[in-house]
DNA sequence: CTTGCTTACATGCCGATTGCATATATGCTC
DNA sequence: GAGCATATATGCAATCGGCATGTAAGCAAG
């Protein structure tokens, strides 16, 4: 920072704004909420919920903020992911975005995108592991939406993250509700990971965790023995160290 | 992004910084790159080299550009770190910094720096782990730094992210010479990682990782049993699968 | 030249973890 | 009550990390 910014006022600098890729979990596999734009550029394209960031709110305010003028979310999972500054990436100008990933069960977001025109694309990653890569989504039809701006990358750089992250951070909760089974957990892990998983080392090492603690009830409904459920637990218990 | 950009110029909008954490290993201790501002705010206090995005360059080529004109290295190991963006983090308006972390080996360092005004200071990690939270400096006399802005910030999260970084990814020999022997890329890896490690592990471990190459040469001028010079593989070799 | 010192390197053992297989439990449906 | 599907528990082999021991290779002191 060499010069004061005043001085730099009367020249044009980039514009900021912040991007989010909302994920949920729906029929096993991840799904991002898009929204169709109506004006150009990418008119009718498919665009990740995003806005500017004012010029008296933190950046991480402007992300909350566009959560619940847009997807009328308050107080859900949010994080940053990365900032992507290529000159050209928005055909209008210079804008810089920050872009976000946020986590919410299924059974919140239909209920705050219901009659909306937010619709729900399931993600289709081409690689494996933490790769990398653009990713492209896949609308109700099952054929590729026409992503707006660099969004696919946002969303291949949120998979990449999640994939790098599910191991050793409770993330994969944020994508349940209150209560929820193993197999539950399970499927969580396997969708983000985009591979199978072993059941029994699953049970063994999120037990052994400390991370959830069983509610007591059952999982009912199903027509074979119930799964116990189970919560998250906040605040960690005792942590093991060698004495 | 609900809005044209050419709407929003007539309104104040955030200017865009990069700031760059420039580490080194030196004495088997992390150091970083400071500068000492000349100017309000903080004149007199300790700064990591930053500047201002210009309106044709992309994030990362501003950060290369900082790295190149105050450091006077190019083509170091260089990556975006997390955007700072808290207004009032810059009393003289509201600047937002797309911070980064480098990583450069100290005989590189130590030759582009000579005759310069920068100095290096160790860093002083008051946690342990990933806990995260802010990370001063110490001065050449051992006493702590007066860093300017949030910088105190950003090498807490640079230490962070390279803690969770350096057990899976390929970021130790940034920080050392093209040669260098097991005990070298040991003493990266406690060092950053703030505690010590099983040395017939971390052997293990590296040769069957196969991330090195064995040079043939030998580290010579010690009083024992010469240790193997080893290079950085750049391209993996065969991955372990299960058949 | 021999002895001793220090560190590099190799090998073996133990406990922990993981993948896999097996056995039992518990609900529902017919 | 029989059958079925899944949950849950247990046992076993392979693997890996930490630890200890043993050997190798250079230099220095005498």
């Amino acid at each position: 920072m060499e010069a004061d910014p005043d001085d730099l006022d009367r020249f044009p600098h980039p514009h900021l704004a912040v991007d989010v890729v909302l994920l949920t979990l729906q029929q096993g596999a991840l799904q991002v909420l898009l929204l169709r734009r109506p004006v150009a550029p990418f008119c009718g394209a498919l665009a990740l919920p995003g806005g500017f960031v004012r010029i008296d709110e933190s950046v991480a305010d402007a992300a909350a903020r566009v959560l619940a003028t847009k997807c009328n979310l308050r107080g859900v999972f949010v994080e940053q992911l990365f900032t992507f500054g290529e000159p050209g990436r928005d055909p209008r100008g210079r804008v810089v975005s920050v872009a976000h990933y946020a986590l919410v069960p299924a059974d919140r977001l239909v209920g705050a995108i219901a009659g909306t025109e937010a619709t729900l694309a399931r993600l289709e990653v081409p690689w494996r592991g933490a790769t990398g890569g653009p990713v492209h989504a896949l609308d109700g039809d099952g054929k590729q939406a026409r992503l707006a701006f660099d969004h696919a990358d946002l969303l291949g750089m949120t998979v990449q993250r999640l994939r790098g992250k599910i191991d050793y951070a409770p993330v994969g909760f944020e994508l349940l509700p209150d209560r929820f089974t193993l197999l539950d957990l399970l499927q969580v892990h396997e969708a983000v990971l985009g591979e199978t998983l072993n059941k029994d080392s699953f049970r063994r090492r999120l037990l052994a965790s400390g991370l959830i603690t069983a509610t007591g009830g059952q999982r009912d409904g199903v027509a074979h023995r119930p799964a116990a459920l189970f919560r998250f637990r906040s605040q960690r218990p005792t942590r093991r160290r060698q004495p």
